[in-house]
DNA sequence: TAGTTACGACCAAATCG
DNA sequence: GATTTGGTCGTAA
């Protein structure tokens, strides 16, 4: 059994909760119980109030506050006595404690529910429709393990060559209408808990909604009381969001994007490539996808029809290969939070925290709006010594901030005045184990354990719950922020960091690098083997955990959770600037470019060519010779015109375009001139003329001179500077032999 | 109905001399 | 005209 949605509503008598159940045998079961609408004040302030209502119960329960004062919670049967008292507790500014809390969630924590006991799998439908550029709706897809359908309109096409394909089943429909209660029907009928689609809240629903409306159906897709509701987000920064009882709907891309899988963009055939390797799409691109629907549709059906199914088939196989489904639930059992407000760390904190302060008989404040805006401190950065290495060991902190809220017991309870373990920020630590520190510890053998079931998922998914704590923490937003908790955590992520670079320079090896929780170690010595480089690696290691584990001990008086891991061995690498390098990585065997252009989806594809292979000539040892001849020949065949194909940029608007007033960006400066712009990618070229939309750029001549100046001289500089030499001086050079050769 | 800070690169706008 | 400042984006961790 899986509880995957919990429903709240507000009614005079309390609030009526809804539990909707995944149940084992595939079906879907509903509870609905009304409780009580509830209050947690202090005692004193209750009977100072002197509250008398025969709708108002106090509770025996003893609770405090973290200063020790009873705190009582109030049952309260009638919404009108509960606003009363809300307004009343107001006015008197007496303390409130908890009190943002949602319903669904208050219903979780005061009644120790468990969502799930087993990871009972969800009925899921992969949805997919198909549009005229009036969109009017001409097919819709369904597709899961157990169905494959295709529902069309042949309104308004001759060619009726709609028949059995044997891989679907075909509904034919006369006009729209029926299509759209059609559609309906067959949803209602299979009865998913979850309904996945690419885009599908803010496409495919909105459509639909827009044309039931018209046809005055009834937007709803289950048997389950209640309407489903659609927010179409207007405001650029927000998603839309679609809540309908009973039924989850789910965007793909944004499973993917919680889950922090990241691709070069998010269109299907993108991601479908990156994910399905070997699978063969042949989703033509389009100049006008509408059009070309459209000219399908009449003219060939079928093959609309296929490729109608095909999408749906593909979010399908994406969603499996990724688990994508599997994965938030795990999320969801671990944190025990319904599964569609699992994204939100504050959230699931939220959650955990509050049902183990209750277990320890306390509560938590509630939330206030703060004035102190100033960020915390971050993370510390080693200032790079720039330039070409081989042997360089990289190690790495395993979950550094999880490890040192573990450590040193750092949690917003047990901060204290005077406590015995004091941060380099100076703020101070009880050792009584504090929630979060205890949380952690807990999730963390949770995930020994599914490690050893190779459980890969579930690890992923307590990795995932575990990093997100601290960012949880340190926004203004969580009811856990405080400046000098987060502080105290990175504080102790700087001084540790700094350590270990002092460590390693105790045994005479040079660190050139570090961000955060990672250090690299160049190691100037010959090393006849791999498996002597990893011999190495290792004991550096282990050296340094010895290091760490002593320094806890002895400075603390704590046991040490902190942990570091030789990752990676670079064969070759070289150091641009902090958050840029590149290396050869002997451990995967692969080139490694993090932060460079080579990997920034706002560079073009030439530049982003052009940098992977002077890296890989320099890094297999060719000739100075040799790499200039590269350069100079890759300058011609610019300016030939052989790269044509490579030289778009591309960049997101942010905001409205309106909203760009201070200063006029190149894309911005593009976007602006296609009638209509819509969309947030903004894909544009530099012409003689200026930057130019893709769209619009036929018109207007290639600026050669800025692609060589600032694509392939800006992505070989440092890599030259640091070899002496000068890009600039390489490609005048080649002018002055084609002049000697002239003269010659 | 909102996880964080650190950092570099580009380019337009502002400022300097 | 040269240099500095600051807006903007994408990225590392």
């Amino acid at each position: 059994m899986f509880i995957y949605q919990i429903l709240a509503d507000e009614v005079e008598e309390g609030i009526r909760i809804t539990l909707y159940k995944a149940m084992d045998d595939g079906s879907t079961a509903s509870e609905t119980v009304l409780v009580p609408y509830t209050m947690y004040l202090q005692k004193k302030d209750y009977e100072q109030l002197g509250i008398t209502s025969h709708h108002v119960f106090p509770d025996e329960k003893t609770l405090q506050n973290r200063f020790q004062e009873r705190v009582l919670r109030l049952q309260i049967t009638s919404k009108e006595v509960y606003e009363y008292l809300l307004g009343l507790a107001k006015q008197t500014d007496v303390p409130l404690y908890e009190q943002d809390v949602s319903p669904d969630h208050r219903y979780l924590i005061d009644n120790h529910l468990t969502l799930a006991d087993a990871m009972t799998p969800l009925k899921r439908l992969y949805l997919d429709i198909e549009t005229l550029p009036d969109k009017e709706v001409i097919m819709v897809s369904l597709h899961n393990a157990d169905l494959s359908k295709v529902i069309v309109n042949t309104d308004k096409i001759q060619n009726k060559d709609t028949q059995e394909s044997g891989i679907y089943e075909v509904i034919v429909c006369q006009n729209e209408e029926e299509l759209l209660r059609r559609l309906k029907e067959e949803i209602m009928r299979y009865g998913p808990h979850v309904i996945i689609g690419w885009n599908v809240i803010d496409f495919d629903f909105m459509v639909i909604k827009e044309r039931m409306d018209k046809y005055n159906i009834d937007f709803s897709f289950s048997h389950h009381e209640g309407y489903c509701h659609l927010r179409i987000s207007t405001d650029f920064f927000r998603d839309s969001t679609m809540m309908c009882p009973g039924v989850l709907i789910v965007d793909a891309i944004h499973l993917l994007k919680t889950n922090f899988l990241s691709y070069e963009d998010y269109k299907l055939n993108t991601v479908s490539k990156a994910v399905l390797k070997d699978e063969k799409i042949d989703l033509e691109e389009e100049e006008n996808k509408l059009e070309a629907i459209k000219r399908m549709y009449m003219e060939n059906t079928r093959k609309l029809m296929d490729y109608n199914m095909k999408d749906s088939i593909l979010v399908q196989k994406i969603c499996d290969k990724l688990q994508l489904l599997e994965l938030m639930q795990q999320r969801s059992i671990i944190t025990n939070t319904p599964f569609m407000k699992v994204k939100s760390p504050i959230a699931t904190l939220d959650i955990m925290y509050l049902t183990r302060l209750h277990d320890r008989g306390m509560v938590a404040p509630s939330m206030v709006a703060l004035d102190d805006n100033t960020p915390i401190e971050g993370a510390f950065v080693i200032e790079p010594m720039k330039g070409f290495y081989s042997d360089v060991f990289v190690l790495d902190f395993k979950s550094l901030y999880p490890s040192i809220i573990m450590t040193f017991n750092i949690d917003p309870f047990t901060i204290s005045k005077a406590g015995p373990i004091v941060a380099p920020n100076q703020a101070s630590f009880l050792r009584q184990t504090g929630i979060l520190p205890e949380l952690i510890k807990k999730l963390y053998v949770e995930r020994d354990l599914a490690k050893e079931a190779k459980d890969k998922n579930k690890s992923y998914a307590l990795k995932i719950t575990m990093n997100s704590f601290y960012g949880a923490m340190a926004s203004p937003r969580s009811r856990y922020y405080s400046k000098s908790v987060g502080e105290a955590i990175t504080s102790f992520g700087r001084e540790i960091i700094k350590k270990a670079k002092q460590f390693i320079e105790t045994k005479d090896y040079d660190v050139i690098y570090g961000d955060t929780d990672s250090i690299f170690v160049h190691v100037n010595r010959k090393f006849e083997s791999l498996e002597e480089k990893k011999n190495f690696g290792k004991a550096l290691e282990n050296a340094l955990n010895a290091f760490f584990k002593d320094w806890v001990k002895e400075t603390y008086g704590q046991d040490n959770h902190l942990h570091i891991e030789m990752e990676k061995i670079y064969e070759r690498f070289f150091i641009a600037t902090k958050k840029r390098y590149v290396g050869y990585d002997q451990l995967t065997e692969k080139l490694q470019f993090v932060g460079m252009e080579a990997v920034r989806g706002d560079w073009t594809e030439l530049a982003k060519n052009f940098q992977t292979e002077i890296v890989k000539l320099l890094f297999s040892g060719r000739s100075t010779t040799e790499l200039k001849e590269y350069i100079r020949d890759h300058v011609d065949q610019l300016r030939d015109g052989k790269f044509d194909d490579q030289l778009i940029y591309k960049k997101k608007i942010t905001k409205p375009l309106a909203a760009y007033t201070k200063t006029t960006p190149p894309h911005v400066r593009a976007a602006r001139e296609v009638p209509g712009f819509s969309g947030r990618l903004v894909r544009y070229v530099v012409t003689k003329d200026g930057p130019k939309h893709e769209s619009l750029m036929k018109d207007y001549e290639i600026d050669y001179d800025h692609y060589v100046e600032k694509q392939l001289k800006g992505v070989s500089d440092d890599l030259l500077e640091a070899l002496n030499l000068n890009f600039d001086e390489i490609v005048l050079n080649k002018k002055q032999q084609s002049l000697d050769q002239f003269w010659g």
